[in-house]
DNA sequence: TAATGTGAAGGGGTTCACAGCC
DNA sequence: GGCTGTGAACCCCTTCACATTA
């Protein structure tokens, strides 16, 4: 058992792990036709990663206004980062621009899908439906699709058989069959604490190998398995570190306050 | 205005930002008796100010578990991160530890919520009563105390009024007001993509500070306004990039595969 | 001419390894 | 002897700047 690695918690800000390289064994090719493409995905960045999912986001927006090509610079600022950045980024995945005029929305857009794996579909199961896991089933079929919550689970009796979003509850300790029989590849933990690490045990048993979790606990898994963390309390003291700081620079400054917090 | 750096979007995982520390303009103390420590802070790594957050939790569940002292190694092992990496994070605050021996558990656990700024309590307001909302609502003074949420607000006129965990909705066009009332440090927005930047504008035109962002929108804010990003899409499709990735060394290397993923 | 793609420089953060102290 | 605290090496990622190409 390893603990997982890096806190990505991040909620958003988080900082991220980084799965170390060296853990990846080296690939010994043995099946023919394996795309260069697919080669090269090894080597992205994780952080890059992340900001291919938020590119093609943004990509798709731009193709239902009608956009049919961009330059770096166009997306990068609707990303949100610069544009050597993004050049960057997607060099990484190969070189699908056109000097002198952009990249093809479309083309991009398949190229970002394929390397995240969005061609095939993903199923998801939640654990725990409380308030939390309540909001997640009924996201129906998750963000952008291509993640269809297939199954739901509770440790409460009265919850198991009842249906939230379309979905029927079924107890944990079914989850190794049933994760089975559906063929989740992603579990979402979003059970009180003190259940999480249980819950993220049986999900591994039953061959999940990807794990997003909500529970502010630090869960153990086997080296094979990813971990994601939402950690919402982290999210808010990192914000409350950066209030401090501000109320400290104007202690030193001698700045206006407003609603308790520093202005300019 | 400018874009949010980073994403620590990440949810979790994600890769976060690093607020430049080139943007904090250099501080000219003019108030007597600013503490060292506070000095310090400012030096405190975006990265390590996460995962503070995280030794914080585990330190408490050790304290109410009796524990009165703890070395770095166990520690560590209990946040899942390293030992050495433990002790850098904790030298950025000071040297609260003794040689040979450990650190206090009170202590520590002191100085991180002060550097935390968790000795200050931080308003929250949650915009978008939707599910999420809902949840998050009903979190009922959010994670760790310290964060009691205090104001609701929604565009929908049937639930304004409503009582959610206990607080009544008011209209998004009142945001300015109450939150400016009630001293709201923290905005949390959970509403639709297309709403997230007009509420956003509407918290920074309230002086709220500091933002989490639950909405797959990139914020447009200004400099002195401090973005966290929670993206669900993004988590997910790093986890999908994960398992496509084990997918192509699959096929490369011959492995069994369950679930549509591969083993060892 | 305009914008991509990328080597190289730069900066942060992580890890190592050991000096310092109880 | 044991464990903390930290300089230094290392590594990943970001940023710069420009050669390259349509």
């Amino acid at each position: 058992m390893a603990a997982q690695r890096g806190q990505r918690g991040g909620v958003g800000g988080d900082t991220p792990p980084a799965p170390t390289a060296a853990e990846i064994t080296t690939p010994i090719p043995r099946v023919a036709d394996v795309p260069a493409a697919r080669e090269r995905a090894r080597a992205v960045p994780e952080a890059a990663v992340a900001r291919l999912a938020v590119y093609l986001r943004v990509l798709s927006a731009m193709q239902e206004q009608g956009a049919v090509t961009v330059s770096s610079e166009e997306l990068s600022a609707a990303a949100g980062v610069n544009s050597a950045k993004l050049r960057k980024d997607l060099s990484y995945i190969g070189s699908y621009g056109t000097r002198g005029v952009g990249y093809e929305v479309t083309v991009l857009i398949e190229e970002i899908e394929r390397i995240l794996g969005l061609t095939r579909k993903h199923s998801v199961a939640v654990v725990g439906i409380g308030n939390l896991g309540h909001a997640l089933a009924n996201y129906g079929g998750f963000p952008g699709r291509g993640f269809p919550v297939s199954a739901l689970f509770d440790v409460d009796p009265d919850l198991v058989g009842v249906p939230v979003g379309g979905i029927a509850v079924h107890h944990i300790d079914d989850i190794p069959r049933v994760c089975s029989e559906r063929e989740v590849s992603i579990g979402v933990i979003a059970t009180p604490p003190p259940a999480a690490q249980t819950v993220c045990d049986r999900l591994v048993e039953a061959g999940v190998q990807c794990i997003l979790n909500f529970a502010p606990v630090v869960l153990q898994v086997p080296d094979h398995v990813e971990v994601r963390k939402v950690d919402l309390a982290v999210e808010l003291q990192v914000l409350s570190f950066h209030v401090a700081r501000r109320a400290d620079d104007a202690a030193a400054t001698g700045g206006r306050q407003v609603n308790g917090m520093v202005v300019s």
